[in-house]
RNA sequence: GCAUCCAUAGCUUAGCUGGAUAGAGCAUCGGUUUGCGGUACCGAAGGUCUCAGGUUCGAAUCCUGAUGGGUGUACCA
């Protein structure tokens, strides 16, 4: 449920009552526990527009606030309205969520798209770790949106079309004339270097190759072959660190940059038609307002460029799609260039006028120095590499714990490492440059996935132990279950923000502050110790579920995934 | 040069619809246990929120300027 709604809603009513015309503010939580749980500020605000003191104003108020939801209220220092929550209603609230499989969380009827266009790895070299932010970010927002009920379009935008294609595709075909398999292409990377010198060394090769560019791009069917059969092998290797990410991109959301070039002169005459393009320099150029640096749709030569493509690839997704709102998970360095192709796409009508278009930007990984994140010699560090070691290193620091079963050392270091990974990056606000620490990442101090594991571990054992269907109802009783529960129902309201926001920090700050909650109750209020009435048990054992639950739910929407035993 | 983003504790950071004593984690120091998983919990210490002005009853938050840093800057993507 929407807590916050609720609470703003008795407030609104109040202010209804008491004749007042308030622009909408929202409580916020308290900022101390003598404070109560919530407060409202707005009488400071109103104080000056309605001519009277604030205290005055919030006494008012107060006055018409009457809901079985609130204990009690209370005027303090200038004009703030302290808020207490009724257990009861509390307890009611949390009985309800406990009985209803999407734990109260209600969802979009009305079946909107939105598309989120994250990952994009360029199929002429393997994806390296400058893809996972995009990759992590890209598929916890669009969990999120598909489990708030919207219909999630997701587009893997690959890049495979450009010049370094037809190199690769000579190459390609010379390693098949000479009757070898297809093994080169088990390392791009190295695959790529191999193409790369023969490039620079021998001229009858690169004349090839600037052929096959040509030719590709003219529909030449036997270059298309070979560079069909390329980006096939390419694509597989995504597939593979897709599936060890656990990230939910199959071929189907593959939507490349090339499925766009038949768009691509039809784009630039509509542009034309609409007096946006300036000739310069033989380029056909957009000047934005107040803009020195125009965008080029078309190059002198004719080619078109990757704007001319991102401005199909905006019309089909609002045109064909019909998206409300389209996320486009890109590193921040490219703020300026999504800046001037959204205002393009409003300006020559490609896009309705009132979808959403957003860059959700975000920093670039550094290691622990501080400096971009690099192999030793330099190198740019294959994803697959980072995702295996992440899996050792989690395999370290279980299996000192207890002997499991190897299959079960697997799956659950499988488990952790990839949560951890995850979980760091999108734990820290994605517009800021993000640290890379594998120590850091797999601690169980802290706000890790590994804390968050534990915590679901735990009460699973808890539940194993009890051994029995749990039948009763919660009973808010202590300030710590109080506290607990009020953080259950806040669960809605963190999601709703994170879908405006698109800022999955929020998530995980507040997975973590219930998981400290539930480790606090936990210490104060025993379960299963003897001397425990039986009505108590239930309810605490229903609120350790629900606690369950609810981080399950929440690591689900990040991807991650939670084991019953660490 | 121009544009744009950023600056919070030793480190990593939260907070950005202006609100009461700026909130965490790590590291440091101290404490809790006949224990439902102590890989836990509790506590202490640690801050001129880069600086200087301004708006306001009230500013980490909004505005202006300065300093330091990141990034981008026309035919690559």
């Amino acid at each position: 449920m929407k807590l916050k709604s609720t609470i703003n809603n008795i407030i609104s009513s109040a202010l209804q009552e008491a004749s007042i015309n308030a622009p909408t503010q929202s409580v916020t939580n308290a900022t101390r526990k003598e404070f109560g749980d919530f407060q409202y500020n707005g009488a400071m605000s109103l104080a000056k527009s309605l001519g009277s003191n604030p205290r005055e104003i919030a006494t008012n108020v107060s006055k018409y606030i009457h809901s079985n939801a609130i204990e009690k209220v209370e005027i303090a220092g200038p004009g703030f309205i302290n808020i207490w929550i009724d257990n009861n209603w509390l307890s009611s609230q949390l009985n309800d969520i406990t009985k209803d499989k999407n734990l109260g969380i209600s969802v979009n009827k009305k079946n909107e798209k939105i598309v989120v266009d994250y990952s994009g790895p360029n199929m002429a070299k393997e994806m390296h770790v400058g893809h996972l932010r995009s990759t992590i970010i890209g598929d916890t927002l669009s969990n999120l949106f598909g489990f708030l009920g919207y219909d999630v379009i997701r587009q893997n935008h690959i890049g495979d079309w450009g010049t370094q294609f037809g190199m690769l595709i000579a190459y390609l075909e010379e390693i098949q004339n000479e009757g070898k398999s297809y093994d080169e292409l088990k390392d791009l990377e190295h695959f790529y270097k191999l193409a790369k010198a023969k490039f620079d060394s021998d001229a009858s090769f690169a004349n090839t190759a600037r052929e096959y560019v040509v030719k590709i791009q003219g529909g030449d069917s036997y270059c298309l072959g070979l560079w069909q059969k390329f980006i096939d092998t390419s694509l597989a290797h995504c597939e593979e660190v897709y599936d060890k990410l656990g990230v939910k991109l199959t071929k189907n959301d593959v939507r490349a940059e090339s499925s766009y070039n038949d768009m691509l002169p039809q784009i630039v005459q509509e542009l034309e038609t609409k007096g946006l393009i300036t000739i310069s320099d033989g380029a056909k150029c957009i000047f934005l307002p107040n803009s020195e640096v125009p965008i080029i749709v078309q190059k002198s030569d004719g080619g078109y460029l990757y704007a001319t493509t991102d401005l199909a690839a905006l019309k089909y997704r609002s045109q064909i799609i019909s998206a409300k709102r389209i996320c486009y998970v890109v590193d921040a360095r490219q703020s300026e260039h999504f800046r001037q192709v959204f205002w393009v796409s409003k300006e020559a009508g490609f896009v309705e006028t009132d979808t959403s278009l957003e860059h959700i930007a975000f920093g670039t990984m550094m290691d622990r120095s501080g400096k971009p994140f690099k192999t030793r010699d330099g190198g740019t560090v294959k994803l697959i590499d980072l995702l295996d070691e992440a899996i050792v290193r989690a395999k370290d620091t279980i299996s000192s714990k207890e002997s499991l079963d190897n299959d079960v050392l697997e799956h659950t270091a499988k488990v952790i490492g990839i949560g951890a990974l995850k979980y760091a990056d999108l734990s820290v606000n994605r517009e800021s440059n993000y640290i890379f620490d594998w120590d850091k990442m797999l601690s169980f101090d802290g706000n890790t996935a590994l804390y968050m594991q534990y915590a679901y571990a735990r009460i699973q054992s808890i539940l194993r132990r009890f051994d029995g269907e749990l039948i009763g109802e919660i009973n808010i009783q202590s300030d710590i279950e109080h506290k607990l529960g009020l953080a259950l129902l806040e669960f809605e309201d963190i999601l709703s923000k994170v879908y405006d926001d698109a800022m999955p920090n929020h998530l995980t700050g507040y997975l973590y502050e219930l998981a400290t909650l539930f480790m606090q109750f936990y210490e104060l209020s025993p379960i299963l110790k003897d001397g425990i009435d039986h009505e108590t048990k239930m309810s605490r054992l229903l609120l350790a579920d629900l606690t369950a639950k609810t981080i399950k739910q929440g690591l689900s929407i990040l991807g991650i995934e939670v084991v019953d035993k660490l």
